[in-house]
DNA sequence: TATTGGTAAATGAATACTTACTTACATCGC
DNA sequence: GCGATGTAAGTAAGTATTCATTTACCAATA
């Protein structure tokens, strides 16, 4: 390194551990690996994140946090929010294995952004009616916007198109916002 | 062992592989420890099964099986189906969590199924018009199904009730049901 | 029937290699 | 020179996989 600067090499470390983390999971991931893509060594990874799982913790943070800043949710119109969800974890879907990950593999973890799901919950709750109804459906929203990144290649191409392709893609995208829009409908109109 | 049967044996050590691998998923197994559960050693596993990810492809399989079996699709009334799987993944998430391990750690044995693709695919493009539209709501009623065994607990609990309690449970499952039935209408009334 | 030989099933321990984590040392900026 | 930052080479504990051997079972033979 040419230049010192501890800011700098912590970041290009949580750099590297997100895309490993992403890639191969807490348990798959090699510190190693990690140390090398950074342009660093493992010592550091230690110094700055205390051990792996620590690491790996931050990743799943930063994770959350990048996602949360980059599609932020917008209550009055969940199936937009949805749609850009799907936008997002499309173009890349690193932060979404890695909240996936984390959920598998650490879920108290992948639990800890409270302070943001009370957030949306009490938002989406004065349109539904109840908390409890705004949980079920924040549940169902989320799960409708990741389906297509989650779903195996081999169901994609079930039609025998190219699932990659982009009049796939906006079909599907289409797809994902109208039923968003027919379930929050649905619980608007019957308490 | 008093009796030798390698049936039995075989069965034993991929009923320990599944709660293995559904626990920590692949990297995260150790054969060492699935030999013990399944009251065999670990040259056995590579005796019938190659080596630990044959084991995992011989577990996924067996947990899509049973899936496919335990839940057998119901074109006609896909709200049902869908309630029908969240009961099934509700009362023994252990097919759920292996199919989604293989999905992030071996995407290729997770798209093996295409037989059944296929024939779910066709049985419901008669309803909605197009083998497309088929697959777009196919993944989008499997991942609603799914939502609540693979949500944060974090985010279950933000209305501030006991995710676990019977109540949360059956207006859960309610919300997925209708849920699943206003997309349905919307895809068979405007194809 | 008792003996023998063959074979599938099972085992414990070794092998070859990884892997998370540490230590001793070097170098930079103030 | 001193604390912060960086590096390379260890180390001890695991870990997948293989080896050498034993054990149970079966059937043919004498």
């Amino acid at each position: 390194m040419v230049v010192r600067d501890a800011e700098a090499t912590r970041a290009r470390i949580l750099e590297a551990a997100l895309a490993e983390f992403a890639a191969v999971g807490l348990a798959g991931a090699r510190v190693e690996r990690i140390a090398a893509e950074a342009g660093s060594n493992v010592r550091m990874i230690y110094a700055y994140f205390g051990n792996k799982s620590g690491l790996f913790d931050a990743a799943v943070r930063s994770a959350v946090e990048t996602m949360a800043a980059a599609v932020p949710p917008t209550p009055d119109s969940l199936a937009e929010w949805a749609g850009r969800l799907f936008d997002f974890h499309l173009e890349d879907p690193t932060a979404l294995r890695v909240s996936l990950w984390a959920q598998l593999e650490r879920p108290a973890v992948a639990s800890e952004p409270m302070g943001a799901y009370l957030e949306k919950t009490l938002a989406v709750a004065t349109r539904v009616g109840s908390a409890r109804r705004a949980v079920d459906l924040l549940v169902i929203v989320y799960s409708i916007a990741q389906a297509w990144v989650l779903s195996p290649q081999g169901l994609l191409a079930a039609d025998g198109s190219d699932p990659s392709s982009p009049e796939r893609i906006v079909s599907h995208r289409a797809a994902v916002v109208r039923s968003v829009a027919a379930i929050v409908d649905l619980e608007v109109s019957q308490p």
